[in-house]
Parts: structure tokens; C-alpha cells; sequence
DNA sequence: GGATAAAGTTATAACTATTATAAAGTTGTA
DNA sequence: TACAACTTTATAATAGTTATAACTTTATCC
């Protein structure tokens, strides 16, 4: 969760992508929550707010701030897409008991991979899965 | 593509997985070509060869091979399943120009992330995505 | 070898996530 | 205010996967 005071609205404006309620309010569940929510988690956290709102909207205004480069699909599990704001590069672990997700630091030796020499990367997905410290004590 | 000659049908014995045509099929498909293939991938690769052949069994086929553990899903991108048999750890780089994959090794330093200290890591994965040497030339 | 149980296969249907389409509503700007 | 562009909604279509049940094959025990 983060504690500073953002301001979306002009977050998004900067981007070049109408402020609406509807985008304001998604990419501040995004990069306040951390909690890499699907299309569908995103939907049912604010269909209490806006009665009226239909999928639709939550997925072509996923895709508006996608466009924008506010927010990026990630790979966190297989089967499912999900969506995290950028930030520093970072992993996620995914632990097989309790389905916490924790965000993990790339170190910079994973830049400069030998056997990818003339490759030019743009995007970076690592996703790891175990157990976390809590569990293995349980 | 790999050049050894590997007995399937054995491998799937020493798993305790029944060795059916299909399933030594499937997995010296996946062995061999190395090419990260959909369940819709294999299902059309053999339905020349058993022409009555279900999707479902290739389904069913795939996850006795995951169950038994000898393949395993990867992510090499968000919306799809593809499935790899297992060697050693690599992750894998995908063109988004002319959509090759290349396996990539990934050195001993993803091993020892100090951020994920306490944590017990499973499984791995590790997707990028770019542009490769002979597409930077067109 | 034949009876029986277990496992595998098939076809069909159901389900979930996503994308497509078109009509209605909203917003921004001249 | 009027028009155009954008956004939203409802509905339908699609793709990938899972569920179910009947049928077939394979293995095992006598």
C-alpha cells in the first residue's frame, strides 16, 4: 500500500488519456493496492461505487491506461492476466499456500545476460512461486 | 530440435504414467521441437496422425504429463498456456516482430536474490520480450 | 483366456475471460 | 448551441478450458 498523495487526475493528463472518474479510480486501485488485481477483481471492487458499470468499461479503460504506458499486464500466474503499475523493475513470487504476491527486486546482474548478447530486451517478466517465511512455519 | 534418441515410452514408465500413444506422442513432440507448444498446437499436430482424436485427450494428456512432471506450464506470454519439458532452468526471450523463442540460460545469480531471502522458490519463470539480432537488421 | 475393474477416449455441453459491435449517452470545442 | 469525438452500456460472439457421461480399451485376477 502506498502512503503518498498522488494525483491521477493529472497522471493521466500528462499521458494524454481523459481523466474519468471511471480511469481515475482504476489506476489508483492499481498503484495504491499493489496487489496486481485481474480485470475481473478491479470489476467487483468498484461496481459497489458505480451500480451501472459494466465490464466493458473496466476492460477498455485497462487497455486506455495500458496504451498510456501507466500500467503493464504482468505475468504472475500462467492462466490469468494481470495488471501492476510501473515502477522499478521488479519479480513477483507467488506463494502456493497462502496466495500472498511479493514484489521483488531485480538485481542488476539479470540486465546483462551472456547467452542474450544481440538480443534487444524491451520487457521483463519473472514470476517465481513457493512458499513464503509465514507458511513454512505453519 | 534435439538430436538424442530418447525412449519415451519408458520415461513415462519410470513416472508412473501409463505409456499410451498419445502421451508418448505429446511428449516427445514437446521434447523434441522445444518450440513451446499451445494445447491447440499439439492437438493440431496430431490430428493428421489420429484422425478421431479429442482436444480433450489431448487435455487430459497433458496434465498426466504435468502431474507426473515431466513438462510443466511456462509463461511466455500472459494469455496463453504453453507447455516445455523440463530441463535445466532457463527462461525464455520472445521476438514481438517475427514471434521466435529462444531459450535463454539464466546464470546462477537469479539463485541467490537477497530480497527473497526466507523464501523457499519452487518454480521459476522468466519471460522477455524484445526484438532479436535478425529482426534489429531488417 | 475370460470376467471384472480401472483407466483412457470421445462427443457434447458448460463455463470463463475476453473481444467485437452497435446504439445511447457524455464531454469538449468551435 | 451544435457538432464531432470519445465513452459507456448491453448484447452477442469467440477462444480456451473444464465438466459430464457414455463408450472403448487396457490391465489384472481368477
Amino acid at each position: 500500500m502506498r502512503t503518498e498523495n498522488i494525483d491521477y487526475k493529472n497522471l493521466l493528463i500528462e499521458h494524454n488519456v481523459r481523466p474519468s472518474n471511471y480511469r481515475i479510480h482504476i489506476l489508483s486501485l492499481i498503484d495504491q493496492k499493489q496487489n496486481h488485481p485481474t480485470a475481473d477483481e478491479l470489476y467487483k471492487d468498484l461496481i459497489d461505487t458505480y451500480p451501472t458499470l459494466s465490464k466493458m468499461s473496466v476492460y477498455n479503460n485497462i487497455e486506455a491506461l495500458v496504451e498510456a504506458g501507466l500500467i503493464r499486464r504482468v505475468a504472475i500466474e500462467n492462466t490469468e492476466v494481470r495488471y501492476d503499475s510501473i515502477l522499478d523493475e521488479h519479480g513477483h513470487f507467488k506463494c502456493i499456500k497462502c496466495g500472498c504476491v511479493k514484489n521483488f527486486d531485480l538485481s542488476s546482474n539479470l540486465l546483462s545476460l551472456d547467452s542474450l548478447m544481440g538480443y534487444e530486451v524491451l520487457e521483463k517478466d519473472v514470476f517465481f512461486k513457493g512458499v513464503c517465511p509465514d507458511c513454512q512455519k505453519l
